[in-house]
DNA sequence: GATGAATGAGTGTTCATTCAT
DNA sequence: TATGAATGAACACTCATTCAT
């Protein structure tokens, strides 16, 4: 049982830094000291080791996310929530990121499949709570007024273009996540 | 002549929507009407099918960056350049832009290989002309004051974020255009 | 103990349908409701379950083959009453009978093998069978003059062939059965 | 593409002898003395080569059967053509006709297959021909009264066990023939 | 008796690539 | 230029079998 967690351990490395497709399945058991059947021992194939792996990840995702919620201050606060949501999933598992940020295989891309759907729940997710603290924020005088729609997309779009920066080379993930949060600071409110 | 730019007009599809390893030789010849030998007469390899591409879709970017260049009323505004200039390459050449915004594949990720040489090219030019506008820009009193690197990372970011967006899904690019300038515009002009 | 029967039933059915090289021991287990190792607990392995089942059912063929003995009115009673026994032991097992009138699998195919002496020794007894009525009753005048091997040869294909017809799809067994005893009876008998 | 031909005719051999199941890809190529690979370039897989195959034997074999109608002086030699018919076939090729009188693998038993629908046919056709032959032969007064779909059935059968046995060993088929006509004789005309 | 975990040896299949023409 | 035929190497996956418990 220890073994089935080194597999997915080891697949999640493999398929972060390789992709699916140029990932195989020797390779992952190799690197995981382990045989070949042993993965098919415990999954059906490469495919559901894949959908396994994202299953999970998405799922401590998305228990983050919905530990966000509660009250704040004000708007802005949920919004910087938000990017310490992800620079701290990054930190704490930076090659998990890179599955959740990267596209799923081509072959897997069916909007039927569970990965697929898994990355369309959490951009709608993610554009929902974004786009609520917009509107809240500009009726309540807090914020300047912006498009809330494509805020929130941009907003979205500079979270995961730092991700994904940072899961690339580790750099110094505190001044930038202050750096980003300032930034959208200064973007957004109403300095009256 | 003709078809060994159907070659590669097919690559580029293909290597964008699937990627690297999810893509065949064979299925590079077959959508592109010719047979797979004729791929290996024009080209080394599928590798070198790659990086040929790869180099002439960075080539197009970097004439591109380098007409940037040119005098400004501002600093703002090369900076605002720079974000048209990545929604138009965008909109102009949506499956290459894919291609420059995506890793290498991991078998082409050695740092002698061109392939990643060109990346980390395009990195360092693009952070080095959006640092030199923020030091001037803070010297000359137009920006307020930020971190010069991280923002320039940041900035990089936001912009590798909303191409990447884009390139699955295509929405009204000029709005989002016109809003992440706007949202820079706010965060970096020091309004006294 | 009870879960050994099953395990025997279960591969009589599945041999006989998907053949020895077409059945998996996986496959066996799970429709049998146990576990692989179980087979293996019992048996040596795939082949010895095999070669146990073709014991088993050969030996309930050859009891009955020899219960066959005993005196008749005539020759050709014999004969009817091997056309009857082969009629009745498809009606009582028809997937042993599949696996009595097939051929072993190759690797079980040489003739040190239990398997393929099994099914040697029912040629050969059966031939002897016939062949004897045939003799007895031509010298008797009973039948008329027949090649003796050939006609023997002759009829153990004809009850091959109806009994391999009978194992895929039942019909009316008895109304088979009585029209081959009378087709053979026409033939046979010298109708002075 | 003689090589081509070369692999039909080794996994004819193989498939009459071992069973889909029980040959392996790289058996035939083996002993076809190519590379496994050209099995793929020519077939889709070991499926299609096997259903391929089988589409050819079932091809020349009723072309045969075709060639069997025309004018005939009783009813008797339309049975005894049939005979002839089959005993010919196994001579000239008797690896192919083991294939015709097998069961499809289990995977291709469903009834969509053409493999399926081949023996469907071929049992049908024999069918319709000989219940055909019994009905004219009976009213005309050729034929003593028999049950005809029952007789059909068990000609049917008679000839696939004659023609299995025959596929195993080579015995003198013309005797074979010879005393399987006679014996159907006998026991149909009406001797009045 | 019975099983969960594990594997060596294969199985069908695909891939990038080559070569004679 | 272009291709039909061919292949070495690898790939995802399965199989019969074992072993510690």
């Amino acid at each position: 049982m220890i073994r089935k967690q080194t597999i997915i351990t080891t697949a999640i490395k493999l398929f972060a830094r390789q992709g699916f497709d140029g990932t195989t399945t020797l390779q992952i058991a190799t690197e995981a000291g382990v045989t070949e059947p042993l993965i098919y021992y415990h999954f059906k194939g490469k495919d559901d080791l894949f959908t396994h792996i994202l299953g999970e990840v998405f799922g401590s995702y998305f228990i983050r996310l919905e530990a966000l919620e509660g009250p704040t201050k004000n708007e802005f606060e949920k919004i910087e929530r938000i990017f310490a949501l992800h620079f701290q999933f990054v930190e704490d598992m930076p090659d998990e990121t890179l599955l959740i940020v990267s596209a799923c295989p081509a072959k897997l891309r069916d909007p039927e499949n569970i990965c697929a759907q898994n990355i369309a729940r959490q951009r709608k997710l993610l554009i929902g709570i974004l786009m609520n603290s917009l509107q809240t924020g500009i009726r309540t005088g807090e914020f300047c007024k912006v498009p809330t729609e494509a805020t929130a997309n941009l907003l979205l779009g500079l979270i995961n273009g730092l991700v994904r920066q940072r899961s690339f080379k580790m750099e110094t993930l505190e001044e930038m996540r202050a750096t980003a949060v300032d930034f959208c600071r200064r973007s957004l409110l109403a300095t009256a």
